[in-house]
DNA sequence: TGTATTCCTATAGGCATTATAGGAGAACCG
DNA sequence: CGGTTCTCCTATAATGCCTATAGGAATACA
């Protein structure tokens, strides 16, 4: 039931990203030490973010990272979805669409409808509707996160 | 994002009860056997359930398992709750209600909103619905699962 | 006294997550 | 060019939780 580290250090590099969205590249050191991520480890997520298509690089100097698109094009769910590997809550309701006892599974039911809301809200939740809540919480330009 | 064994077995386990409820108690091996569940690994499951009050046991020869209360007064999220350890997204929606950053943190809000959805629709649904849903079905005395 | 069962505590095993490391490749700049 | 700064790639270590197992004590009944 929790979303790992990758997922909402992610999620956090994304904001970074998209607050700068037009503006100018942004480096992976800058998130790393803005948000308290090692910057090795968020290397690795940046790079699976990348080859999901979400953000853009360019090596050398002046090089950073980008969004591929405007931020609100991009809901939660495409960031945490290849970040987390599969997003249901079982097995079978994500990468396996069914099993020999699907006919008998009685909770299955349950668990597909529960897929079926989260992934409703995260895809309905795009990362400029957060950076507008941030606005309105008249906050600066970090997104920290405490123990979560 | 996934649901833990504990919280599926132990799931199948209530509803084995709830099958029997107001007829007789349940052997910890019965379920074991008909689930293909490891009976010690099942016994410290039913240790937790009973703990959080939702089975009473009886010690002994002829001794056993049975719900601690009618079947439609048993909701999932009662029964998944204890096996979880958290039902939250992120920590600090569950065991910590704050930390201290949750005034500038972003994204706080979509992780309870997915709390919310969830634990909406596992309170919403009782283990008396999951038999009736199994009736509909029609399949026999047994909750099988696959993979998942 | 024997048998069947729950109950309690400890501990091992597995394995995905989390994180680190080192260096290769690319772009800029003087 | 050569130095610097950055991304990029692959491998590997470390951690910790989840999963499972084990042995035996307590209890009930016949």
């Amino acid at each position: 039931m929790k979303i790992s580290t990758k997922g909402r250090y992610g999620t956090r590099a994304m904001l970074a990203l998209a607050g700068k969205y037009g503006v100018r590249l942004v480096r992976a050191s800058e998130i790393s030490e803005g948000q308290k991520i090692s910057l090795k480890y968020l290397e690795n997520i940046l790079s699976t973010l990348k080859g999901a298509g979400l953000i853009v690089s360019e090596r050398g100097k002046n090089g950073g990272y980008a969004l591929a698109r405007d931020p609100a094009e991009i809901s939660l769910y495409s960031v945490l979805a290849p970040l987390e590997g599969s997003m249901g809550f079982v097995h079978c309701t994500s990468d396996e669409p069914e099993c020999e006892n699907v006919s008998e599974c009685v909770t299955r039911g349950v668990w597909a409808e529960l897929k079926e809301a989260t992934d409703g809200i995260l895809r309905g939740t795009s990362l400029a509707d957060l950076l507008e809540r941030r606005n309105c919480m008249g906050v600066a330009d970090t997104f920290q996160e405490g123990s979560g």
